[in-house]
RNA sequence: GGGCGUGUGGCCUAGCAUGGACAUGGCGGCAGCCUCCUAAGCUGCAAGUCAGGGGUUCAAAUCCCCUCACGCCCGCCA
């Protein structure tokens, strides 16, 4: 399973009979230091108050305590650290022997028994999908494979947003506006065919009255449940969407369900909702409409009223997602949103109101910021965006040209597969290596970096080391810890070891960024035994390095896999 | 005005939850490395008031307070 495990539970072992010796009876935690430092560290800050006695003297006192341990060759004290070094041997034989029979199972986690509904992307089906949105989708795929893989049963799915203005506008201007009062979309998919009706539509909504009467109008018939209405409102969110998830499939992200807003309306639940909070001691009703009063629940001035029907009785986003809400719990033992960071007020209010509600769960959010341009934010509206489709062609196009840069020895077709695993995985990569909270402004020339700290980076180690293994022809892989001492040799198995523990980190955590941040450090360790260390004419030590090989191959697979980047064997 | 978030070498970024050993790595810059498993690689060098100020502590990028800058939110929109 993990193989840093069992050196971690003797040393914790032998850290509490010693301190227990010592008379202490405290919780610690190890730390995991840089790895030329020591492979566990122990620091004995935390007891110098209770010993009365300076840390450099407890981790000696310490030390003397500790016994004679299997797995651990060295344990010494420094500058107020208990440090313990592996036993190389074991740490080599039990890691390499775990990847080399779990393959590509290496990294994956027993079941946890556990459901989690995942609902991420839910953008618009006004437009295309653009990248000021697409780090939603992207966060939320990574995260839907670290939490399978971690051993959760993960469902994913895609609020579709087909009630309100936005849509109905849509369906109107599709219906009204003559094609020759649209420009010319750049593209044929539909979803680019049809967003310029939605800006025209804006438009005239802006500049005439009549307009937006009629779409008032629209909505009214919506909210009363007129099927025609709802009919064409779908038709048209459906045709934007099937664009929307031809550009998610092209970045490898597929979705389990498609959820649309529009049911919670049909089949009452939303009114449900209604019924039920004006029943609450929270209830105030304001000129017809109603609302929560939410001052108890930690928000502060006029973001306390939380307005969950209009004066005419019709519900509201709100509402309407409450009832979805509901319905999730119902479907799942844990929720999970991948949402903007506009959602935050928003979902402080759900949450209160699911509370008020007596619903015992409460929905995790982890939130994003948005992606920007330089010359500032995205707006589908104004048509100022960088859709997901230009990235990916552009991508696709320069990876292209990079490869043939240098192979001359395949065809078109092999080099364009190259081309699309690296020219999409760069896209992915490079939204996701930075944590979800931090704004990301848009430049191309670092949305098309293929060096340094990048999806190729990984991908070409991943494809060196099929490299090897191809010119190696048949072989036997081969566990001897003891012709492997080089130091680059070791190293790279001291990473190899930690993937396991990466990967619960990034499920656990919601933390999906360490998996980038693991996977440079993983390619970079072993691009210098590549570099250094001679594999095929390594005489008695080729089949073992060759072992070596195999295991980093399936590390460096499973790792790109996780954050759904492609596997080139070569490049 | 209030709330939430972000601020780390020229640029980007890790570390912050659980304070601790010299602040991680990349891009760019400079200097090197392909008769040898793909140089999308490897090695070395230069470059930092961890936004600013105060506090807590033996110890602060990390915790607390204040200030500044930027982003987001504060609708009977979605």
């Amino acid at each position: 399973m993990d193989p840093i495990e069992p050196f971690r539970k003797e040393v914790e072992n032998a850290i509490g009979l010693g301190l227990k010796a010592m008379g202490v009876d405290q919780r610690f935690e190890i730390e995991l230091p840089p790895a030329d430092i020591a492979d566990f560290a122990l620091p004995c800050f935390q007891f110098a108050k209770a010993l009365r006695k300076s840390p450099v003297a407890i981790a000696s006192d310490l030390a003397s305590h500790i016994p004679k341990l299997d797995l651990v060759s060295e344990v010494w004290n420094d500058k107020g650290y208990l440090n313990f070094r592996f036993n190389e041997m074991t740490l080599v034989d039990l890691t390499l022997k775990e990847i080399l029979t779990s393959k590509d199972a290496y990294g994956c986690w027993p079941s946890q028994g556990t459901s989690i509904l995942l609902e991420h992307t839910s953008v618009n089906p006004t437009g295309p999908i653009h990248i000021g949105r697409a780090r939603n989708p992207l966060i939320g795929d990574t995260l839907a494979r670290c939490l399978r893989l971690s051993g959760y049963e993960v469902t994913t799915e895609y609020y579709v947003n087909d009630v309100g203005k936005q849509v109905v506008l849509l369906a109107w201007g599709i219906e009204h506006i003559p094609p020759s009062d649209v420009p010319q979309a750049e593209r044929g998919k539909a979803d680019h065919r049809l967003v310029g009706y939605y800006r025209k539509a804006n438009e005239l909504m802006e500049s005439d009255p009549e307009v937006g009467e009629e779409i008032a109008d629209m909505l009214r018939k919506f909210e009363a449940g007129d099927r025609e209405v709802i009919e064409k409102v779908r038709r048209t969110a459906q045709t934007m969407l099937d664009g929307i998830v031809e550009s998610l499939e092209a970045v490898g992200v597929e979705l389990d369900d498609f959820i649309w807003e529009s049911q919670f309306i049909l089949d009452g639940s939303a009114k449900d909702v209604v019924e039920r909070l004006k029943g609450t001691r929270y209830c105030v009703e304001e000129e017809g409409a109603f609302y929560l009063d939410l001052a108890e629940f930690g928000v502060h001035g006029r973001d306390t009223k939380f307005f969950f029907t209009r004066s005419d009785g019709t519900t509201l986003y709100t509402t309407r997602d409450m009832a979805y809400h509901i319905d999730k719990f119902r479907r799942a033992d844990c929720l999970i949103n991948i949402l903007g960071e506009d959602q935050k007020l928003g979902m402080i209010h759900l949450a209160s109101a699911l509370k008020i509600l007596g619903v015992e769960k409460v929905p995790e959010n982890v939130f994003y910021s948005f992606v920007s341009l330089p010359e500032g934010r995205m707006s589908t509206r104004k048509g100022t965006v960088v859709t997901l489709d230009d990235l990916i062609e552009e991508a696709e196009e320069r990876a292209l040209g990079e490869v043939k840069k240098r192979r001359t020895d395949l065809t078109e077709e092999e080099m364009r597969v190259i081309a699309r695993a690296i020219g999409r995985g760069s896209i992915r990569y490079n939204i996701i290596r930075v944590q979800a909270e931090k704004p990301i402004v848009f430049r191309w020339e670092e949305a098309l970096n293929f060096e340094g700290n990048s999806a190729p980076f990984v991908q070409y180690a991943h494809a060196r080391a099929c490299s090897i293994l191809r010119k190696a022809g048949a072989y036997e892989p081969k566990v001897v810890p003891s012709l492997l001492t080089d130091p680059y040799e070791k190293k790279l198995v001291r990473v190899l070891a930690r993937f396991p523990g990466v990967v619960r980190e990034c499920g656990e955590k919601r933390r999906i960024h360490v998996m980038p941040s693991y996977a440079h450090e993983l390619a970079s360790s072993f691009n210098q035994f590549y570099t250094y260390v001679p594999v095929l004419k390594a005489g008695d030590a080729r089949d073992a390095r060759l072992g070596l090989v195999e295991s980093s191959m399936w590390v460096l697979r499973n790792c790109l896999r996780s954050m759904g980047l492609g596997t080139p064997e070569e490049m």
